[in-house]
DNA sequence: GATGAATGAGCGTTCATTCAT
DNA sequence: GATGAATGAACGCTCATTCAT
């Protein structure tokens, strides 16, 4: 493994143990194994690893559904097999999901919008299959923009709370309905 | 106004402003036009004017629900109650809507279960009502400790990205969705 | 009693349990069950306190010595006696006894050569008496000065330590003790 | 020189001057030409800067006493070899016997009988000595256990006493007037 | 005189970041 | 590249002192 995604998954298990600005750059070199310098090697600053931790993630997500939009499955199936994979990416990795809930506070303007290159955040994402399964008239007339993010925050923070509360038993279950939750939510 | 609910106002606008850890004791102090020390006569740390700002808030909603349970209107009808207030409150406090999201990242232990006296956080209140409405066969066999959750969170979630997306016109629509959204994607 | 002497009293039994630094000046009038002003009423500062501790014994002791002075008795049996005074002072009132010991380090410039007045502290009082003695050949030719500094603190730590021991019991036994051993140093 | 113990050395310089409540972590670090954050990678607080202090001289002596008592000298003999000792060590350290008498108030309990490992402090050497010198016959019936701490205090106040008052010139006659002072104590 | 809420200078401690090796 | 001792700006908190009531 790159030493930079090593730093990564250290950072990603101790701030989700701690959160992030309890977190020490010397704890994350501890459980790396390696020395605090060696840390600024791969990274401009303590901030520039949380960024990392988003934006590998939102990499991996945008990544997926580029394959997934060369297949030509309806908006709405689409919206649900992104979600599903949102939700095996997070039961994977709880420390992660625990991260991107716990950091993400606020997120949409500092982690997406703050996103250097012009690629879309995984809530825009949502929003233009919504527009488009609304010009099908598979959904009922809501307000796009907002329901994207609605629904990716649900997403998130429903995958965080199954951690958290252990459920981990009732994953899929609870996946099911609120896959069911959000389609019966918005469908016509 | 006493000292000490000027202090949260205070504290809730600059730490919605810049963050909790961010927030320097000192700039709380400064917006409050009283001196740091002061600031430690009531409140026994930093974190301890968070938590108020936590509890004022659940206090007020509790209050809230206890007014309503004395009236018999359904449950569901009571969960739409309860988020038409939430919503109000956090409209007409859009920092403080800032500050429940960004700061309440790990909410679900620190804050509400962390709440001293016996009374139910918000989530469990929608937990029991939404029991009551399965057992009515208003709503599907869903996971309603899981659901509870997801409501609550929705609820606020949404409230925030109102403010942040500058959507404060569409506020009184987008509530309307948001509530058609949760009851349609429970209701049977 | 009058509440300068209250309030001596309250920070000497508050600053033998905490010691002076750690001692609060709140803590000080909560014991003397006055408002933290009232103490700034009768002392100009904290340091003032302790001043006033020392000063209050230094008195006492002086006028003791003073009535002694006026007996003709020979210097090595007026020796004797203060150390039984002092002694005695001590054992009644252990938190003295701990607050002159504790707080006394350095007392020699700061406490004792910092009086207002020229009345002379009690090592310098001991130090005429041996002077006085060993002309008369009652004692070794010992450098009185440095003896007398000697023997004022061994007395003073040896009733601080017999508090600290636990040995109140043993208090006038090793009261004895000391003081034939004081003798028998200096004497020829 | 160890970093821990330059620290060790500046700090003495500085709490003899100012005392140890009065010195500032800066200062020491200053006087140290170290950054303040150097003295806490060494040291855990700054009490535990005066903890090491008395722990260094306390180890210093003991191992000197280890040393002694291969030799097979008589015990009053013995204690005349520690206090002259302990003399010579705080006249070449006038700043470290300020400390040491200043700062050791109270020592009895928090400073030697602090100690994590079971060596014991000088006093408990002197009380061991002079219940052997007691079972000799070599002294009076006295209580050997005040004694010993008797005789400790009577070493290190004298000591500082003497720089104190400007008193260096007289240094070794003190010393040996001092020493007869102490044997003729408490000798038969 | 008495009160005690308010003050704010001051200090101990932390920890992200650097840089000589 | 890798190290980790050293740095020092920054911040939370304390508490002696004041002063309006």
């Amino acid at each position: 493994m790159n030493k930079k995604d090593l730093i990564r998954l250290s950072a990603t298990k101790i701030i989700a143990e701690e959160g992030f600005y309890r977190t020490k750059v010397q704890a994350i070199a501890d459980d790396a194994e390696i020395a605090v310098g060696t840390v600024y090697i791969y990274f401009k600053s303590k901030d520039d690893i949380l960024d990392y931790i988003f934006e590998s993630q939102h990499t991996k997500i945008v990544e997926y559904i580029e394959e997934l939009e060369k297949t030509k499955i309806p908006p709405l199936e689409m919206i649900k097999k992104i979600l599903k994979y949102h939700f095996k990416e997070l039961k994977n990795n709880p420390d992660l999901a625990k991260v991107l809930s716990q950091e993400g506070g606020g997120s949409i303007e500092n982690k997406l919008n703050g996103m250097k290159d012009d690629s879309f955040g995984v809530p825009e994402i949502f929003h233009r299959m919504l527009d488009e399964s609304k010009k099908k008239g598979e959904i009922r007339d809501i307000d796009t923009e907002i329901f994207a993010s609605v629904i990716f925050f649900v997403g998130r923070e429903t995958a965080y709370m199954l951690q958290v509360k252990g459920k981990g038993d009732r994953y899929y279950t609870a996946f099911e309905e609120l896959v069911t939750f959000i389609i019966n939510g918005i469908k016509k």
